[in-house]
DNA sequence: CTATTTCGCATACCGACGGTATGTCAATTG
DNA sequence: CAATTGACATACCGTCGGTATGCGAAATAG
């Protein structure tokens, strides 16, 4: 079948998208590269995306649904309204400190797409994890009833930063957990 | 004198330059935009800088200069320890959120100079004070003692992103700012 | 079983961009 | 005042993202 092809070039143009994106960058891959890794031309990749920034959009795409599968199973795993969500925020850390994940949703992802595009896929599939688990820990008497809005950024901005930061020091990964769970402990209700 | 009319050149490049990133973005804008806003062409550019990402270095480092000018001026200004810390988190959100700073600062910093270069900047400036700051809280007794690193990168992350939403939800600023003051509140020792 | 259409993709090409090599002229210096 | 420096302009190059067009195999109709 033809529609069987076409799914494979995507899926192949994606792969070798993100691997290149992820060891090099967004701007010091040129689509010559990507095409010639997933065994096409130029004009395959533009007959199934609109641009480069569509092609990455799709990369994107598939980086955060992974973190988000992650984040959901970890929390979902803990019986406790509290171990889940402390469990996910652990698994989000880990999900994104992964080399190739890394550059792709935090360093170039906001600057390709625009922190408002980019936010909206964060939005879709993480951060929306993150937020409905603070509103249900407020309602559970757990945190203090607030707007979520804030918070939620907030908690999102530190684990984004402290998964880059791991990057350039990976020994700190246990003290840098420590240190996350410590923080969500004090917001706790006591 | 000639020396001063190359500073002069430079400063109305730096200027201009970063007055189009702001607006639009590293990507978008080309050098000949900026080099005919400053009134001198491509040649002097590359007389006064490395090329484009040397240009973007430069606007990177005034951009963190004020900022990082900003949080000591209020971190200063209060006499307590941890007032002035307060005050300074606070500064530091409201110096970031600036449109002419944010885009550079936030978004398109790390992705044209890459995230290690980029934290090395903001350990230069910001990062700097926000780090003495809770070493000084801990040996006061203010913090509990842990390794200041993982703290410190989990708080500046956690304002860095609060600003770059407060740049699409600018009413949330009084939720955000009381949400920060919490946080910081909810760490300290009692 | 051919004729025709469809569509996934290759090829050839364009304009714009970042970057470089070279030229020029005023300010400095001895 | 001759020689030199250096701040800058001009012209040019290679490469990139993007587009227009054509081809050939698979699907479909008669």
């Amino acid at each position: 079948m033809r529609a069987e092809q076409k799914e494979r070039t995507r899926l192949a143009l994606i792969a070798e998208a993100r691997r290149l994106f992820a060891e090099r960058g967004y701007a010091d891959v040129g689509l010559t590269e990507i095409t010639a890794a997933a065994g096409v031309t130029k004009g395959a990749l533009y007959h199934q995306f609109d641009g480069k920034a569509a092609l990455f959009r799709a990369v994107l795409e598939s980086v955060h649904q992974e973190v988000g599968g992650h984040v959901a199973a970890a929390a979902e795993a803990e019986a406790d309204l509290w171990t889940g969500f402390a469990a996910g925020c652990q698994a989000f850390l880990t999900a994104s400190t992964d080399p190739t994940r890394r550059r792709i949703l935090l360093v170039d992802g906001p600057a390709v797409l625009g922190w408002a595009e980019w936010r909206a896929f964060d939005e879709a599939a993480s951060a929306f994890h993150l937020e409905e688990a603070v509103a249900g820990l407020m309602r559970a008497g757990l945190l203090p009833e607030r707007p979520t809005a804030p918070l939620t950024r907030l908690l999102s901005g530190a684990m984004n930063e402290a998964a880059l930061w791991l990057a350039s020091e990976p020994s700190a990964l246990d003290d840098t957990r420590r240190a996350l769970t410590e923080l969500l402990e004090s917001l706790r209700c006591r």
